[in-house]
Order: structure tokens, then C-alpha cells, then sequence
DNA sequence: CACGTTAGTGGACACGTGTCCGCTTGTCCA
DNA sequence: TGGACAAGCGGACACGTGTCCACTAACGTG
């Protein structure tokens, strides 16, 4: 995966970054990159180079969560029709974002970035795959792509504490009803 | 409206803050509140209490093309059924947020801050308007106001440049499938 | 082992945002 | 008209983000 290996103490110090990272993240709900930094130990230019954006350290951080969420969507396949497998991993997502809003700029980053690289990655993987099996039972519309479905849930990362419980579900209906092909 | 009559001064400064702004975003691409301040010749405390957020302000430069957008619904409404009517003043939306991406910060603000303000406010009450015609017909869902349309819409804030074309107007019809009735 | 190459470091710095508070000035009343 | 008093001013300041680049030390080579 990572061509160019990496060396000693820049493997150890990437390693204090994400440690520091987690720590931070489980201890107060701030999150600053100044004060990782400080934290592990290292000058934020190193912090920045290991992760250029803000979101990149988020998706190190929770990339168990979002592994977790990716195995789930074959499972979910296997369980349940295409639509109902759909909602559920939606409900799941939501679950995770709704106590720890850094997965979803994990997830999101993650998208993006995989976007442009070649073949999406994990979480585009997960969502295609999903969306493939709806699209063969006929059940999702032919047309949309991982890009659209992460782009359509972001509406999940400025929804307001307390208007969640109200909206957060109610709107993944809404989506899940757009991604739906019309008979 | 504002009870609180402004001083002459205040009036005076409040309206050269707006000039200000309008050059700024006609002029270049960037839009810098400082730099707002600076050119209106006042303080930044001054731009800062008349217009406490940059949406505030935004809100504000783009009122006329707001306004506009508002004033099309009902004439929509008039001319087609409800279904269509939504999808042209969505279209609309788009074309404003293609050229101006301001509006849509606009846009935003405003129907947040409508919301907890009693009777939403012209916005808000145009989407409601949109809306209501619809469920009055059966085309669409019972169960969304304007707060979740704007959510859903929100996506336009963070489609790149480069992906406008292929994703914004396609994924408004995504949406508005989303926003049907199921029969 | 010593030495050159180069990946990697770290912190100073530039920038934009937003807040705070001592000073100024419009406004209104006597 | 003049004086009090609050509304309004504006810029210094604190903060977080991200960039840049002169230095340091890990690694491979002879």
C-alpha cells in the first residue's frame, strides 16, 4: 500500500500522532491539531505532513469503525434484501455518527480521496456493492454512484445535536425513498 | 422589523459594510471579512456586530437574488402542477448556486435561523408553499418540511467545480424522487 | 566505519476568524 | 443649548489552521 517504506522514527512518530490523536478524541470532545501535536510529542509540521487535512487523521483514527462498517455491508447482503441491507448499513451509519461525529469525515474523506485514486477503496467498495445488488434486483436506480450517496448523507454532518433524533433518521428514509428506482 | 431604531451612524456604517461586500464578491472570488471591514473603513467589531456571521452577511448581499427565488414559487405554483413546479424552482436554485455560490450560504442561514424564529420567514415559507401544494395533491411525502429540504439540498455546498455538471442536477432529482409520495 | 544523500523534523510565521473593551459620538431631554 | 448616557465604534488580541524551510539524523554505500 505505502510504496516509499517509511522510516524508523517516522513510523514511530506517525504512530505517536495517531495515539495522540485518540487520546484527544476520547478524552474532550475539541479537537485540535495544535494540541495533538504537542501531545505527541512532534512539531505540527510533521503532524501535517502525515495527515495533510484535518479528515485524513480523523479516518486513521476511526479506521477501526470504519472497517467495521464496511464488513458489515456483505453480511447485510446476505441477510436481507438489497433495499433492507441498504437501510440497515445507513441505520448503522448513522449509530457511529451520531456518538462520534469524526466517523463521518472519516467516511467522507475517505470517499473522496478514494474517488480520485483508482477503484475507490473500502468504504466506496462497501456502498457500490450495495448499491450493485439493489441495482440487479432492480430495486435501486441505475444512475447514482458511492460519490452521490456519501454526498446526499452529508446532510447528516450539520444537523444540530438536538434536531438529530428528530431528522437524522427520518431524512435516510427520505434519501433511501430517492435512490429507489421508479417503477 | 427591527424595533430598535438604528443610529444615523449605525444606518450609515451598516450600509457601506453591505457595499462593501457586494464589490468584494463581485470582484474577486475570495471574500474575506477583514477585508470587507477594511474597505467599508470600519472596525472589524462593527462589521462583526451588525452582521454576527459571514452568512449573516451573505445573506444580505444576496437578498435581491433571495428574494427573486422566493417571488418565483407561488408564480410556479401557478403554472404547473405541484410536482414540476418543485423541480423548476430547484432548477432555479442550482442556476443561482452555479455562478453565485453564495446563495446558497444565503439560502441556508436563512432558513436555519428562520426556523427557530417564529414563522420561518420568506424562504422557509416558499419551500412550505412548494411543499404543501404537493402533499394537497398526494406528489409529495407527508412527513418533510422546509428544514429537511434545505439539509438534503445542502449537498451543492460541497460539490467541487469540476463535478457540478454531472452530479448537481442529478442529484436533485434523486431528491425530489426522495421527496414523492410513495404510492 | 565514515561519509554523503535525502527523508524527515519542528517550530516560526502568515493568515483569517471572531471577541472584547475602553473610547467616541449621536440623540434626547431639561 | 448643553450635558448625560447609552448606542455604537474600531482595532488590538487571542486562537486555530496550515505552510515553509533551515536543520537533523537515518540509511546505504565504499
Amino acid at each position: 500500500m505505502n510504496a516509499p517504506r517509511l522510516r524508523a522514527d517516522a513510523a514511530d512518530n506517525r504512530a505517536r500522532i495517531v495515539e495522540a490523536a485518540r487520546d484527544a478524541v476520547a478524552g474532550s470532545d475539541e479537537f485540535k491539531l495544535n494540541a495533538v501535536a504537542k501531545r505527541a510529542g512532534v512539531g505540527q509540521g510533521t503532524l501535517y505532513r502525515h495527515f495533510p487535512t484535518r479528515e485524513a487523521l480523523l479516518a486513521e483514527v476511526y479506521r477501526f469503525d470504519v472497517e467495521e462498517l464496511v464488513a458489515a455491508a456483505p453480511a447485510l447482503l446476505a441477510e436481507h434484501d438489497p433495499i433492507t441491507a441498504l437501510a440497515r448499513w445507513f441505520d448503522r451509519l448513522v449509530d457511529y455518527a451520531r456518538v462520534k461525529r469524526g466517523v463521518l469525515a472519516a467516511v467522507e474523506a475517505g470517499v473522496w480521496q478514494e474517488l480520485s485514486a483508482h477503484g475507490l477503496g473500502p468504504i466506496g467498495d462497501a456502498i457500490t456493492a450495495l448499491l450493485d445488488a439493489g441495482r440487479a434486483a432492480g430495486a435501486v436506480r441505475s444512475d447514482v454512484d458511492a460519490r452521490d450517496v456519501v454526498l446526499l448523507l452529508g446532510y447528516l454532518t450539520r444537523l444540530d445535536e438536538q434536531e438529530w433524533d428528530t431528522r437524522a433518521r427520518h431524512l435516510l428514509h427520505v434519501v433511501l425513498d430517492g435512490l429507489r428506482a421508479r417503477e
